[in-house]
DNA sequence: TATTGTTATACTCTATAACTATA
DNA sequence: TATAGTTATAGAGTATAACAATA
């Protein structure tokens, strides 16, 4: 392992403020907001999830995606279906399971909050040149996705 | 602001993960218990903040950095005291205000947890060139700060 | 009168356990 | 017997309100 650069150290706070620009500005909230509807924040992550998939999902993959438990799925569909955002269709190869579909009215919503909040993202990198974008974009990808496989060879370590 | 590219759409999802792997991958947990000491995420935070600043801090001093409301910070100070992992000295400046300081063992678990993460993430950048390390810290850092900036002016457009 | 910090309370997000229906 | 989803319950993290001491 050997010492850690200087410039790692130096990184750190900065990941830990954008986790929590990410996490804790209120970004979320005042995007649905935008949106126009009052929806709470993993309501908005199944809304959004769904939209970007483009195709019904089952809670177990809705669970496994967002990566919490499948009782936190559960109860915030139903939210979202009191609300005529999503509809639940049994899923016709499984019984016991059931797929989770957009409504119109779902889509248009995840819609709105997606175009507000990729608003937001364009504006901030407004001054950026289409080189350091590419770059940031390539490097920000194979950073989490590096990150991501190295946490999850820890528990296998002991 | 007209359209928004692609690309920045296809960065949307890469920004939830790592704001995930951030977050919600149990990586504070797992480095706290290689540290070897029982604490929560929010009284890791603070003791890692202290253990950067290298100076005692104001408990709305924390709180402001932390960007949580004050009662948060008072009772995992209390915790941490309880530990013996800081102390709490009067600010002789203000008789309101309390400082709080890192006894050399908060100084120690701080640095053990430091080390540990740290060494996960140049471990997950092990296959990264020079330049693109120093590229990708810099891009970070302005995209972090241009966001930040970006979010900030919201409330006052309404 | 405004500000620092504390105490008490409540809300949001998420996990675990126990259960039902299907496989 | 194992799996998909649900219901009920509990815990962590954080906010708000009311208050005390000092400015």
């Amino acid at each position: 392992m050997g010492d850690t650069e200087p410039d790692l150290r130096a990184v750190l706070p900065r990941l830990m403020q954008l986790g929590n620009v990410l996490n804790r500005s209120g970004l979320v909230e005042r995007a649905m907001e935008q949106a126009g509807a009052g929806l709470d924040r993993p309501a908005v992550t199944v809304l959004v999830m769904l939209r970007m998939t483009e195709k019904p999902l089952r809670v177990g993959e809705i669970a496994a995606r967002m990566q919490v438990a499948g009782p936190h799925v559960t109860r915030h569909t139903h939210e979202l279906e009191r609300r005529g955002l999503v509809r639940r269709l049994p899923d016709t190869d499984d019984k016991r399971a059931r797929l989770v579909e957009l409504t119109s009215a779902g889509a248009e919503i995840a819609d709105r909050y997606l175009g507000t909040v990729l608003g937001w993202l364009s504006e901030a990198m407004n001054g950026w040149s289409a080189g350091d974008r590419q770059t940031f974009y390539r490097l920000l990808q194979r950073f989490t996705e590096d990150l991501a496989a190295r946490l999850s060879t820890i528990d296998t370590e002991a």
